[in-house]
Formats: C-alpha cells, structure tokens, sequence
DNA sequence: GAGACGTGGAT
DNA sequence: TATCCAAGTCT
C-alpha cells in the first residue's frame, strides 16, 4: 500500500514526539565540538553505536582536540582504534586532524567542499557533521535512515542511493528541527523500525508508514522473517581481510618491529617462508599502502 | 559500479 | 554453528 500523500506535519510531530521520550543518552549529543562530532561520525561508519560508545569516550580522553591527534604518531591512533574494525579509518582520521590544523586553522571546516575532501568522509559523513554541528538543514542518509523511509515512503528499500537522498530531503522538517529529526530517524531505525523484526505495533510512524501493514499482518504467520537482500556470503576466516585484522593485532601488541616471516608464523601456524612469502608479500604491500604499517629491511611496525 | 575493507553481537 | 548486520568510503 503506498500512501497517496504523506502528511508531512503530523509525521514530524509523530516522530519528534516518541524521540523526546525515546532517545539513546549518547556521549556525542551532549557536544557541539565538532572535531567530537567528527570523531564519531568516522567511528559510527559500519559500525554500531553500542560498539562505538567506549571507544569514542577513550579515544576523546587521550585525543581532547584536534592538535592532540594531528601530532600523535600514527601508531598511537591505530592502538586507539583496537577492536573497532575497518583501522583505515584510523589512518584517515588521523590525515584528517593534520588537514584541519594545516589548512583550516584548527576548525573542522563547514562547507560541504572542504568536508569531503577529507580523507574518510563521504556524503554521509559531511552532512552529519554539517546538519549535527552546524545546523545547516540537509539530510542525512544512512542505513537506518534509508530502511526506515524506504518503508515509510514505499514499503521497500530503496533501489537506488539517489533516491534516498531525494526523499530524505522531501521528508524535511524545518532547519531548527532537523538535527532533532535526523537523529531521531536513525533511533527509529536502531531501535523499532529494525532490519529483520520491526516493531511496528510500537513505532509512532505506522499510520503514515507504507509497509506496516504488510509486516503486521505478517507476524502471526510463518513468515516472521523480513525478506533480506541476498548477498554474497564468502568465508570470512581465511581471507585476506581476515589477515590484514591479524598482522594488525599482532603489532598493536608489540612496540618492537617483527620480522615478516615471524610475522607470517603468529598469523597462521601452517604459514611456510619457501610457500606463502608471496600471499604474505601482497597482504603486506595493501597494509603498507593504506598507510597501516611500516616495514623496513623485513622488520614489520606500525606506522 | 561492484568489491574491498573488520569486528563482534544478535538471531 | 552459520549467517546477518552495523551512523560508509574508496577505488
């Protein structure tokens, strides 16, 4: 069923509503430092908010400010970044700080153009900071956001980004409301409007929302499960991203440079230096070229 | 535009 | 136990 006009206001206060009742206490809402706004918003890529919390409250302790990061050593960073995954994130935001002091006088920037040419922001990431620590009235695409108005707006996911983008703008409550609005869909979307079973008997958008009745009706039948996108599902242990995360944790632990055939060894008990140096040698080349190790004469470090 | 890029909790 | 999933970006 697809609703034949969205009544926008109702809408808003539906949602703004359950929000000022609902929201998650998160340490980066209780800021307007942008350079913390930044933190997290390069932490929370591909990465999920309970995960994120600690980390964010360690990393701002031993990194206050921009300057404190943009003159820590690289290694400093990636040790930061223990446990959280995707550790060229830590290299970019690391580039990043170093930018913002070099060519913006220590101030995350605000416009559009300068965000995204920082290493490691992308659209998503420019419009947070932009919308949450500036206020500039733009919306906000992420996953969340994008499942919950692809249900919302057409009681499916979207097919496209653009779309997203262009009905998260449509559903825009004024510029005041927006930093409000925006978090609010992503805690819909976190907490009732989930990927697999939403909660549609308590989302405060089921009367404006296209598929709810589609997932209602679906609860006391078989099919509780919400159709998932297929995707490919190739083993993770073994593969080559499986590595880089080893060799990663294997120097975060040491100050002392490791040979790479030792290197080899703690990675994978079966590795042998006549076999494997090539496998070895081309994981080693992608870590060396994102910035994620140093390796002199053999010996292997962090940054 | 498809694939690479981590990690660990949830189901 | 295996698969899904997560405040995306870059090439």
């Amino acid at each position: 069923m697809i609703m034949p006009t969205q009544n926008y206001e109702y809408l808003h206060n539906q949602l703004l509503c359950w929000y000022k009742a609902s929201a998650r206490e998160l340490p980066w809402r209780n800021t307007q430092d942008a350079y913390h706004i930044l933190v997290s918003e390069i932490m929370l890529q591909q990465t999920q908010v309970s995960r994120v919390i600690n980390k964010y409250n360690a990393f701002i302790r031993q990194f206050p400010n921009v300057y404190s990061l943009a003159k820590a050593p690289s290694s400093e960073v990636i040790r930061a970044w223990s446990g959280m995954g995707y550790n060229k994130r830590a290299v970019n935001l690391h580039k990043a700080a170093n930018i913002i002091v070099t060519d913006h006088n220590g101030k995350v920037p605000e416009s559009m153009e300068a965000l995204l040419s920082l290493p490691g922001v992308g659209r998503y990431t420019a419009s947070a900071i932009s919308n949450f620590a500036f206020g500039f009235q733009l919306p906000v695409v992420d996953i969340n956001i994008k499942r919950v108005l692809g249900r919302v707006d057409r009681g499916a996911l979207f097919d496209t980004d653009k779309l997203a983008w262009e009905t998260a703008k449509k559903y825009l409550p004024s510029k005041e409301k927006t930093p409000e609005w925006n978090q609010s869909l992503m805690d819909l979307g976190a907490m009732v409007c989930t990927a697999r079973n939403p909660e549609c008997e308590s989302c405060p958008l089921v009367l404006n929302c296209s598929a709810s009745i589609k997932f209602i009706s679906m609860k006391g039948s078989k099919e509780t499960q919400v159709k998932l996108a297929n995707k490919k599902n190739t083993k993770f242990i073994g593969s080559n991203r499986y590595y880089r995360g080893r060799i990663i944790e294997s120097l975060r632990d040491t100050t002392k440079p490791i040979h790479i055939d030792e290197l080899g060894k703690l990675i994978n008990p079966n590795y042998s230096s006549k076999g494997d140096a090539l496998w070895l040698s081309d994981i080693i080349s992608g870590l060396i070229k994102d910035g994620l190790i140093n390796v002199q004469k053999g010996m292997a470090s962090l940054p």
